[in-house]
RNA sequence: UGGGCUAUCGCCAAAUGGUAAGGCAACGGACUCUGACUCCGUCAUUGUGAAGGUUCGAAUCCUUCUAGCCCAGCCA
């Protein structure tokens, strides 16, 4: 029992060092401006989640339970010509599939437009905010450029009075949209365009998703925002680099509207990855021209369709935490997602075997008609996977790339003439082959030596290449799926005449034979195919008896085909 | 050319004035019932976008440049 062996010089030292936002939190814990770590992942539910939310949810998520604090779920439903309740649902199962836990934590920013009207009010009563009458045009002009301060608005010096009964008839109803807005008096000559009187409050005749016809005007996110934040006692309001230029607006609310604990906003990089397009309109183009069957098409990188393809939660995680938080745009290497898969599922799932490009392979001098059914480990690696059952007989398929007619220096499978084993199994050597009148070699005969069997310990000759294979009388048919990258970036999405530009390859579906015992795998089941790489049966398209698998990543190869 | 932000290996990313971590990828090699996995090794030697400066000492501080991203929705 010697669990406490400690080898000197090897200290597994801890080296994972605090990201800024860590640092930022810790700093004000210890300064007291804090006394614990409440966050929020907060979307607008106008559309799917794709990985960069799942960066932003984890962060989220894992600074609360890392400093021991909470975790909200929030929707950001501010503006109902957006959104839609079918987004709820759909953003509510990614974040759950994630393992973000908001526990009884589930807010709505409609929840508290009573609060923010309040709000509003108050800022009204202050002479922080005036109802302006200006059209969207004059109001764009008055904003000035990004070079010109803009110039007040003729409505801005109107009484606290005036601006009271105004805004209150603007809640009830009497205005059309676009016809006066309330706007926050701040500097409109300030260089920072997001200050120079920024509308908080629109007039929006619009059935919202939740609150139904109770409201016809609607807060802006820079009014709505930092109020939701203050409310739910949220201390790091953490946010994407594009907001940094919102923050001084962003603690003029908390401030003006007067919240005793003002939550402070941190801004982060988005998470890119290279080659990968995640923009909702290209998206919607590809699912309306049915180039991709949905928005969990396994192609995407949506959380749904990561899912689908196979991807665990951890393995997203894990990708998530690999790649780091700062404030450089940047965008990851797809490598990296596929290395955190690979790494979660190698330990966890089967290896089994498939054949994905068949060929007959027939042992001559195998008794006609014997079954052998080889105990095999579900994972070389992981004896805690089990063992299972593999029929063996005379006719097998294996995969067209195992055998070349005429082989290349190194080329350690079969030949004429070359010995190999066949994996669990026994080793076989290759006497002739057939081929069809186009040249396809469509049959191998070999002889198998008995001696050989895997698990007797045989030691008499060794044999440089292992191969996989499928008995044929009972191997299961199925069909895989290999999916590429959808986009070629170096044109970009579009194509100049406007259509897209897509990989041609970005799947290929064919037939494979699987081992007998697969026949019963469920949706989500995911497997090692030997050398094939891992895979997952699909949740969407498969039946019973109607077996699809999604390839979630290759393996590595460092034997190529040459050409 | 107003304001805000960023710049460290092919890709992420540490280093908080004390002499450039780590991971991915890549490349060698060992091992192997698959060439995967695993394991070992190599991969920023006047080099941290550039040029100057301060300092015993600079990726870190100062100055001046350069490049990229964001902002002129009654979107978030």
């Amino acid at each position: 029992m010697a669990e406490f062996k400690t080898e000197d010089g090897k200290m597994e030292k801890e080296t994972v060092s605090k990201n800024f936002i860590e640092q930022i939190i810790e700093k004000d814990l210890q300064e007291g401006k804090c006394e614990t770590v409440h966050t929020r992942f907060p979307p607008e539910p106008n559309g799917y989640l794709h990985v960069g939310h799942a960066k932003a949810i984890l962060l989220n998520y894992g600074l609360a339970q890392k400093y021991h604090g909470k975790f909200n779920m929030r929707f950001d439903d501010t503006n109902p010509t957006k959104e839609k309740e079918e987004f709820v649902e759909s953003i509510k199962e990614d974040i759950k599939w994630l393992g973000a836990d908001w526990e009884d934590r589930l807010y709505f920013a409609s929840d508290y437009f009573d609060q923010m009207y309040e709000a509003a009010v108050k800022l009204i009563k202050k002479g922080k905010a005036y109802v302006c009458d200006l059209s969207p045009e004059e109001i764009r002009e008055y904003r000035g450029t990004l070079t010109e301060p803009g110039k007040e608005s003729p409505y801005r010096s109107r009484s606290v009075e005036e601006n009271l009964e105004l805004f209150e008839n603007m809640k009830n109803g009497k205005y059309k949209d676009g016809e006066k807005v309330l706007r926050a008096k701040i500097d409109m000559a300030s260089p920072n365009i997001n200050m120079r009187d920024p509308i908080i409050y629109r007039v929006a005749h619009m059935t919202h998703h939740r609150t139904g016809d109770k409201w016809c005007i609607y807060p802006m996110y820079d009014f709505a925002h930092p109020i939701e934040d203050a409310i739910e006692g949220i201390t790091h309001s953490i946010c994407t680099l594009e907001f940094e230029d919102h923050r001084p607006l962003y603690d003029w609310v908390v401030r003006e509207v007067g919240y005793e604990h003002p939550p402070k906003q941190i801004e982060f990089a988005k998470l890119y990855l290279t080659n990968v397009v995640t923009g909702k309109r290209y998206i919607k183009r590809l699912v309306e021209e049915g180039i991709v069957d949905g928005w969990d098409d396994p192609r995407l990188v949506s959380i749904a369709a990561l899912r689908r393809r196979g991807f665990t939660p951890e393995s997203i995680k894990s990708f998530v935490e690999l790649c780091g938080v700062s404030k450089s745009n940047s965008s990851v290497d797809y490598a990296m997602l596929e290395y955190c898969i690979r790494e979660d599922l190698k330990l966890k799932k089967p290896r089994v075997m498939a054949v994905l490009d068949p060929i007959r392979l027939i042992i001559d001098n195998y008794p006609e008609g014997q079954v052998e059914e080889l105990e095999v480990e579900n994972n070389l690696e992981n004896e805690a996977l089990g063992k299972r059952t593999v029929p063996f007989c005379r006719e097998l398929y294996i995969d067209r790339e195992d055998f070349m007619e005429n082989p290349p220096k190194k080329y350690f499978r079969l030949f004429p003439g070359n010995e190999v084993r066949l994996m669990h199994a026994y080793f076989v050597k290759c006497e002739s082959f057939v081929k069809d009148e186009n040249g396809n070699v469509t049959e191998i005969h070999c002889t198998y030596d008995p001696e050989t069997k895997c698990g007797t310990g045989f030691t008499g000759r060794k044999v440089k290449g292992t191969i996989h294979w499928v008995a044929a009388p009972t191997a299961v048919e199925a069909e895989v799926r290999l999916y590429e990258n959808i986009i070629d970036e170096e044109k970009g999405v579009y194509n100049e005449d406007g259509s897209l530009n897509l990989n041609p390859n970005s799947l290929t579906v064919r037939k494979c034979y699987v081992e007998p015992g697969l026949k019963d795998a469920k949706p989500y089941d995911s497997f090692q195919f030997v050398r094939q790489g891992y895979f997952c049966v699909d949740a969407r398209d498969s039946k019973p008896g109607a077996l699809v698998f999604n390839r979630i990543v290759s393996l590595k190869s460092s034997f190529k085909l040459p050409k």
